[in-house]
DNA sequence: ATGAACTCTATTAGATCAGTAGGATTAGTA
DNA sequence: TACTAATCCTACTGATCTAATAGAGTTCAT
């Protein structure tokens, strides 16, 4: 279960636009902004721009741009651009995977934690995000103290 | 957020030492019952006795069996001994990352769905699994039918 | 003693990840 | 028209991880 470095700064340059809708973004400025690579960076914006999550325009003054309003894209469309499906079991599906004998409700198990994660990044939208203000659910999820504690 | 081969295959004998509580089963034992490589099998074997999820007894008539009751082993346990921590981003556990201007708020998504995984993989215990009754929050998760529908 | 079984070290082929290099193309501006 | 800013595209690289195998050593019941 590990977030990658394509899908963080997927979500950090996003972020970043949403923050600042006048204009276009170039490359250079998303990754000042957020203290990125700009060569990685550049071809994370292009699968965003290829899933139609932004618009982007050549030249000078060119740049990238939310092709949505900020409240319409969930960090999930975002996630999935970049890196293919939210949550796999060696590469396949949860529902796709079956096990013999004492093993057979494995699969639930698979289920329920692609269910868990999708209902945080489905609910929260880029808006949420740099609002600083997430969805009630994921806030419940944060207000324990020991969801903040490692185990 | 992939579920890895080790985490998998040792869920799986996991089960099925818990389903055969009386005797030790030995590597081949569990290869055979759950259709996994032999070799490979054993060295996911090795981390879960040296975390203490298992026993083993070499020789004639040794193997593995589980070294406390299965209602007190989570699927958290078992995925941790093989695998580390069960969520981190590039590396990094959520509460120790940080981001400057807009994506401020990421660090609490990264936090929320640790949380929301831990909740599923820290309540289920190894003999819910082989019982194939799930605790109600888990089951609450794979209820709705859109939890099965691919996205 | 024999053989069944775990223990341990090493190795490998392939994939993925993070990142870089460099040129081609597009577009605004002087 | 030239210049420059910017995206687009292809290719490549080094490091790490993943899944798996090989083979020798050790323990123990019979």
């Amino acid at each position: 279960m590990q977030v990658t470095a394509r899908a963080e700064y997927a979500l950090r340059a996003v972020a970043e636009l949403a923050a600042e809708p006048e204009r276009p973004l170039s490359r250079n400025d998303l990754a000042e902004a957020q203290g990125l690579p700009g060569k990685f960076l550049e071809s994370i914006l292009r699968d965003l721009v290829r899933d139609g999550i932004l618009t982007s325009r050549r030249g000078a003054g060119g740049g990238f741009q939310l092709a949505r309003s900020p409240g319409e894209i969930t960090l999930a469309d975002v996630m999935r651009a970049v890196d293919g499906p939210l949550a796999a079991v060696r590469g396949v599906a949860p529902e796709g995977v079956s096990y013999p004998g004492a093993a057979q409700a494995l699969t639930d198990v698979w289920v329920a934690v692609r269910a868990a994660v999708r209902e945080i990044l489905e609910s929260t939208t880029v808006a949420d995000l740099v609002a600083g203000r997430l969805p009630e659910s994921v806030q419940r999820l944060i207000s324990s103290e020991d969801a903040w504690h490692r185990r």
